[in-house]
DNA sequence: GATGAATGAGGCTTCATTCAT
DNA sequence: CATGAATGAAGCCTCATTCAT
């Protein structure tokens, strides 16, 4: 073996260690996250976990800090992948309320039936465990808040309209958001009515959007 | 002393034992709430309840099943309480809106700030913990639901208006509760603004009769 | 029965409790003694505690906070008995040498074969294990050397003599404390010739007693 | 390359590989120290004493059998060097006391100021772990103290002076072992007075040559 | 009715050690 | 030789719940 046959050796036997590396991080992570959602937080042992993993609990303990380390880890993830798909639209509804409706149509036709547990951990699993969680699942919210105010009020001063109060649009940010949480939570987690989420989706932009009109007096 | 002179006796020391009892069963759902609210459900003993309440572990077993039992009753309290206040309203919004005006004005004028611990509990410590306590949960939103859900019926019956879809009514009665939920949660719990409740249940309510009356053409 | 009677009762009651509690928590220190000293206090587990005392691990824990403080307790009577036991001699030694004497005959020849895991606990267990057990520990020598000290001043006072430094009396009493330590740790830990403890508290005591006569020229 | 060439050159990497291995072993064993010395023995993972030595854990395994080896290497290094520093000076003290006093001012003036850690891990971390560890220190403990010992038995036969009982040389011995101890302790661990360690060096040598001086009628 | 000592299952976490690469 | 991921036993501790007094 010449040396950069070997130095190529090693660099391959080396990736393929990342690779297996990232490879049992996701496979924890997503251990965890279908115990979370299915039996809940506090009742998911970590030895649960590693089972599930097929890695002794020790492994566990090299790739995440501790059992609440899991959670946040989980929390942030899903609210990368939130932001990611909403704010996107969000971020576009300068001139017409389209945007509004993309990111419904998102939220409700893609993401929730695609991923029930990630719903079940971020407005279930993760709500009123430590301060630690909380600051991230607010964070989260915060964040996602800010894209849906920001595009109220591009929106506002394209369609040079007015705001009723200074917070008009930072409490219709936090509504809609409200309403994205419980509408998911009421027909996903309490009733299972998933083949009905594109109408609900629907209903639901329209009053968003009949809201926003409304206030802003499109 | 006569016969009726004992009785009455008796049942006087019965009173006063019935009374008594009331008062222990108060005091120690009432330490629960505080604890509840500021420790956190899962942080919370028995010992600090009990500590708290001024009596031993043993009575709060005697007045309460278990730990679980006491976030019911709490629970249970809380939404009766709710649904005293809002329902009336909502059910009275047969022909104008004004029912709905009411009803936020109430939550965010007198229920949040006279009992943020309440809001902390229904929102926040009662959320994915025991099935049972879910079920409770459920069936308060259930019935706030059905209540909004009901006036917005009989409101599209008055105004013979009709609904887009067969559960558009639902959908919105669902965002309702979801907009106050997390605007109780957003500006109570994780920002303390409840100086700027009034302004910002204002804006909620024009944001949700705006909605309203879009989606049902009035 | 008549009230007195009751409340006699009660108070009888309450007092035999009372001994009861005490009673367990002397149960469980000494078990805890006896394990510290044969199998050393890292290797021994608080189940092996609550075994050898015959009670739950939980109750192991309703009497002390946790195992340091069991180790602290132990340390704390230990250093109480001995400064009982030793302080007072030397309290007593104003005008000769003769306190010092009697305070070896008592170390050597009552305390070091009367408890020898005590000896083992304060001279070995509890030597660098965590810096609150380590500030007990310093507390306890820190006093026990005062003691000596100061009768070494009032000797010297008394006997019209100087020291020759400033600190002279300091470093000798640290001295004397360190070779009843290693004295007590080398002929009964190490060694098991308690029975010649005698001889060597005397041989010690000769040293001692020479070395302050020449120090401060008596 | 003639053959006395390339043997030559395989010497010379395999002097080079030796130099290493000694260097990696020094590495690791000085983080032990220090790591022992300042977080305890118990506190200190093998991990961290990889890290510090910039090397793998396997490597740590590779040099040393585990980490009770870590200590006893240690351990017996530290022993070695004091010995080798006061056992010359006491097997000098033949006709006079001046080896005793030489001694006393190697240990305090020269041993303690250079040395704290080993100071902390002979007399602190190294007690009470294993039977195997304590072991070792017992021996390094009686090898100074006959050395000691020898030295006032060879005093004594010099200045034809008789010792109380037959066991006094020996007791005399580990005394002034258990006051070497306390006293670095005491100034060097518990306080930070090593400053003033020349002092009471000087007070404590007159304290152990007036004891011995006295109890062999010198 | 009230007390509070006792229980013990169950959970989280640590870390010395091994071994395939 | 060096690496570092993987192991899993073992330990500490919590706390809801019970029950004899």
């Amino acid at each position: 073996m010449t040396q950069s046959e070997q130095t190529e050796a090693i660099s391959r036997s080396a990736q393929r260690r990342q690779r297996e590396r990232e490879l049992r991080y996701q496979t924890i992570l997503r251990a965890s996250e279908t115990l979370f959602a299915s039996e809940g937080y506090h009742k998911t042992s970590m030895e649960r976990i590693a089972d599930l993993s097929e890695v002794s609990v020790g492994t566990v303990y090299f790739y995440f800090k501790n059992k609440e380390d899991l959670l946040i880890q989980l929390l942030d993830e899903i609210g990368f992948e939130l932001r990611g798909m909403l704010g996107a639209e969000f971020r576009k509804a300068d001139v017409s309320l389209d945007g509004f409706r993309r990111a419904g149509k998102i939220f409700f036709e893609e993401f929730c039936p695609k991923h029930p547990e990630r719903i079940a951990i971020i407005f279930r699993e993760s709500v009123g465990q430590s301060s630690l969680v909380e600051n991230h699942r607010k964070l989260i919210f915060d964040r996602l808040i800010a894209d849906v105010q920001n595009a109220l009020i591009r929106l506002g001063q394209n369609m040079k309209a007015d705001f009723p109060s200074t917070h008009s649009a930072e409490v219709m940010a936090v509504s809609i958001m409200g309403m994205f949480e419980r509408l998911a939570y009421h027909y996903l987690i309490w009733q299972d009515r998933s083949g009905e989420l594109k109408t609900i989706g629907k209903d639901a932009v329209d009053f968003i959007v009949g809201g926003i009109s409304r206030v802003i007096c499109i």
